[in-house]
DNA sequence: ACTCCGGAGATTTTCGAAAATCCATGTTGA
DNA sequence: TCAACATGGATTTTCGAAAATCTCCGGAGT
């Protein structure tokens, strides 16, 4: 009887422990791309995956297929898949659907939201700029935990929505600008007031300002686009592409585009 | 050597060739559940799709795992699949959002759209209106051609919004209203001027009339929604379910939900 | 020099069976 | 009577290998 930690420990897998592989592997899997752990465009081999995340082919596939539904991997018919590749105007496309879907939801928010959703905005405000001081690394805004909370944040901003499927839609779109985030946080020279764009956003929310907030929410969303274009809208798209490579997290073993 | 067609012709898959067997049973397995084929609600179990298309278990998974993503059927991990149900509740969710979207997809359109926009729109609503007097059958909107024409059209006025996000996302969310139109046209009693309501739609599009086109696809998604009510609202949401059990299209090979 | 072909290796896709889990049913014990 | 539990068939999930396809590279012919 082999032991139990005969092969690879798994990598950790399961977050929050989904009971199949498939899932486990999903959540991994989309965890690794948003963080650029896989660079943008890099090519997805089953073999290299197989390796990586210790699970047979079966699940990944699965895994990879719905990535694909949802934007984050691109596949072609027996030629395999690739990470989604990154580019200013892909950013544009989803800047200007993320206001609109991001302004509707918050709008519903403050129109229906009640004690409960206040709440748990607060809570999640608060959490959310504690990580600066409870955090010890470098850039706490790269950090696994400053994006869960961050995340957290605007998902209770429009979590009073009434629609879940608004919300899985909003989810997205903030998940497809995440690795644009993190170029702004790893190389941009603006100082960025996040926290303040954050509260006031809040407040408004809180004093069911609709017009204000989404204001404001339109604001930050374009705030990121904005600098993105200020560090690469010169240089060429392939400047962007490559440095979004090299803002991936630690545990790193991806390798870059092919 | 076996002659070409030893086995089963396996159902006329592929509407336009997928070149992958997943590919095909993903789109085969998608008309199917909107044309209520397999109802509402019903479990889709492995033997049994695997019998229908004649394919393996791993292009049904990859399929499955695709349509769970776009909402058209539901997974809970190990045990299985099933068809997305239908409830009035459901249709509400999509309506509120589906006019928001649509809506929004026309505005930017009618901003941006260029000379072939219009004639696409032209086009598409003429190819459309020809149906009824083209097809024999005793209930033309509820044939495979009428549905195809109408989506085209709808997607047509949609098709200069410049974004693929949300050109994907409001093809998604005409999906899923599908099954809703087949009751209204199944089972409504009042008479419905469609073509009139695309004409008017149309009109206001081409006269780059904004505020009208939006008010027109509101008033359109929403009178759907309200047939529907108008025929189930006080019945008990199993009627519903049931119903749409039985305005499945013709080669029906479907059992009802278990 | 350049295009077209052919073959070897790499890669994806699919199948069939094994393993793991679920579910309905009947049984035990209080 | 009833809840907890065991049991066997049904079902999903996963693996490993076979089949199909793609990609790259060198050579032939123009």
């Amino acid at each position: 009887m082999p032991p139990p930690s005969a092969r690879q420990p798994r990598a950790a897998l399961a977050p929050a422990a989904a009971p199949t592989l498939s899932g486990a592997v999903l959540e991994h899997l989309r965890r690794d791309i948003l963080e650029c752990r896989w660079s943008p465009g890099a090519r997805l081999r089953f073999e290299a995956l197989r390796a990586h995340y210790a699970v047979g082919i079966s699940p990944l596939r699965e895994a990879l297929s719905r990535l694909a539904v949802e934007g984050l991997v691109v596949g072609v018919d027996r030629r395999g898949f690739r990470v989604a590749p990154v580019s200013l105007d892909d950013l544009d496309e989803i800047t200007d659907l993320r206001c609109e879907i991001e302004g509707l939801a918050l709008r519903w928010s403050i129109e229906r939201g009640d004690d409960g959703w206040e709440a748990a905005i607060v809570a999640s405000f608060h959490h959310l700029s504690r990580v600066d001081s409870e955090l010890p690394g470098r850039v706490p805004r790269l950090s696994d935990e400053w994006e869960r909370r961050h995340t957290a944040y605007h998902q209770a901003m429009a979590a009073a929505c009434g629609s879940a499927r608004l919300m899985q839609l909003r989810a997205q779109l903030f998940d497809q600008t995440n690795r644009y985030r993190r170029l702004v946080i790893a190389y941009s020279k603006v100082p960025r007031d996040d926290r303040g764009e954050h509260r006031a956003l809040m407040d408004a929310a809180l004093a069911r300002d609709a017009e204000r907030a989404v204001a404001l929410i339109h604001r930050h969303i374009r705030h990121t686009a904005d600098l993105v274009r200020a560090i690469y809208g010169a240089k060429g798209a392939e400047t962007l592409a490559r440095a979004a490579g090299r803002v991936r997290a630690r545990p790193a073993a991806a390798r870059r585009a092919a």
